[in-house]
DNA sequence: CCCCGCGCATTGTCCAGTCAATGCGTGCGG
DNA sequence: CCGCACGCATTGACTGGACAATGCGCGGGG
């Protein structure tokens, strides 16, 4: 048949190492120099580009990361609970991230950045919320950190006529919860529509979220509905793969027919 | 600062021409030749390698694909709705396949493929089922296809000792669903919890999904309990992200305490 | 008119280098 | 003993080639 091309040898070779054990989640592989030496003798390799294609296999793959000018190391995940149900509770969702955390091993601190803006916003976000041509929106951008480095982004969009001169709009920890303050306006959200879109993440998130290479994202569409139907509240959650695992419950009786998606992707 | 390298500004140019329409999706890109003479005056490229390192990210961006020997085109995303709270209706799953195709256009011919047999399963399931040390597991594993393409994987596992002999075993279609099957051994699913890990896929997954090069999964774990609270069936089903979009909804009531997560990741 | 084989455009793999960028550690000077 | 500058190992970017693999289309033969 065809022959298997060397640099997939390589790399097929590397994962499997990873993969049985030899080089353990958090250890320093082999250099390129010092793989280039095994494989010139294996597989006659000669250039050290063909040790890197084998490599840049592994880091596409999410498997190894290199840390120039130290070596590759293979990937040490961590992740967190990301729990879309909560959204409705009573409570903050501020308590969430400290909630979910204690799932794993405590001593790390949770911190976000707030930032409120009136916005024009995307054709995707004015399609959930039902928005007049023309008019605008009010967003709550958040970033969320543990020890500095960012887990997840949370973008919330709001009717702006709904929330101009409320709690909404301040900038910064709202104690009692946005979703409170929508309640307080008639606007109790007791719905909630979910869609997740899977890709590998645009530059600027990679920069935004600090993403290694191999990694892929969730874009979380949330669309929440008070209890007369209208969409209140639409949130764009971007979430990192290699930090999240995405939990939610069915229940028998929570179900019924399954709902059409009118809307376009994003 | 530090001087962006030549062949990120090749793909951020590209990038920037894809989404604002120069190059719509399914349109073919500039061939590497063209770009070499085109960045070869703009930025002093003269290296092929060059151009295609550029390529390169926006393949692993799931952006374009090559079509060896035609060129590069830009990828064209058509999404099928997967819903994972439709798992404990009491309408047999297979019909959920149909029901979703109508969503979109339809004219697609769904197909499965359905093969059985006795497992000794990986220890993320063992752990998720409860399994005695050496006990074994009853496996279908499914692959669901349209058009000849293969859409998503579906495993699902059970305690050998409580299907052996039943239609669980059966390979092929079973009308009335192996929910019913379970309940009708006194298992009847009334809760799940679901997990969804995001990665990229490994080669074998690439291979049996005809994945691209940008295209990342989730692997989404499904373990269904009887209302005594006993783990009956784990579902680990491999999503790819370029064909779904993963939908569920949230009521208000149905928000209990956050449950912990005992187990370990896959 | 139809079919088949071969040419050709295009991407895939690999080579053998050069120079740049970057942290870490060593050793020297105060 | 402390601090800082410089060397060094390592990865990153890029060059300028060579030859292989692959479908599609065109032209010639039936």
């Amino acid at each position: 048949m065809k022959p298997t091309p060397v640099y997939q040898q390589i790399a097929d070779d590397l994962r499997r190492q990873i993969s049985d054990g030899t080089f353990p989640p958090g250890s320093q592989m082999p250099t390129e120099a010092e793989l280039l030496e095994k494989y010139g003798e294996l597989h006659g390799v000669r250039s050290r580009q063909t040790i890197r294609q084998g490599l840049g296999v592994l880091v596409h793959e999410g498997l190894i990361e290199a840390r120039r000018p130290k070596g590759y190391f293979v990937i040490q995940r961590k992740r967190l609970v990301y729990r879309p149900q909560a959204e409705l509770r009573q409570k903050p969702p501020e308590v969430d991230i400290f909630t979910n955390l204690v799932q794993e091993e405590d001593g790390r601190t949770p911190s976000q950045e707030i930032e409120v803006s009136i916005v024009d916003p995307t054709p995707a976000i004015r399609e959930r919320l039902g928005l007049e041509p023309g008019e605008l929106a009010a967003a709550r951008r958040r970033v969320r950190k543990l020890d500095d480095v960012p887990y997840n982004l949370n973008d919330s969009y709001v009717r702006l006529s709904l929330v101009q001169g409320t709690d909404f709009m301040h900038p910064g920890d709202v104690a009692r919860g946005t979703n409170a303050v929508l309640g307080e306006l008639g606007h109790e959200l007791v719905y909630g529509f979910h869609e997740f879109y899977l890709r590998m993440p645009m530059p600027d998130e990679v920069q935004r979220l600090q993403l290694g290479a191999g990694v892929p994202v969730a874009e979380h569409l949330s669309t929440t509905f008070d209890s007369e139907g209208n969409a209140v509240q639409v949130t764009v959650n971007l979430i990192p793969g290699d930090r999240h695992v995405i939990v939610f419950e069915t229940h028998r009786e929570a179900g019924t027919d399954a709902p059409r998606i009118p809307w376009g992707n994003p």
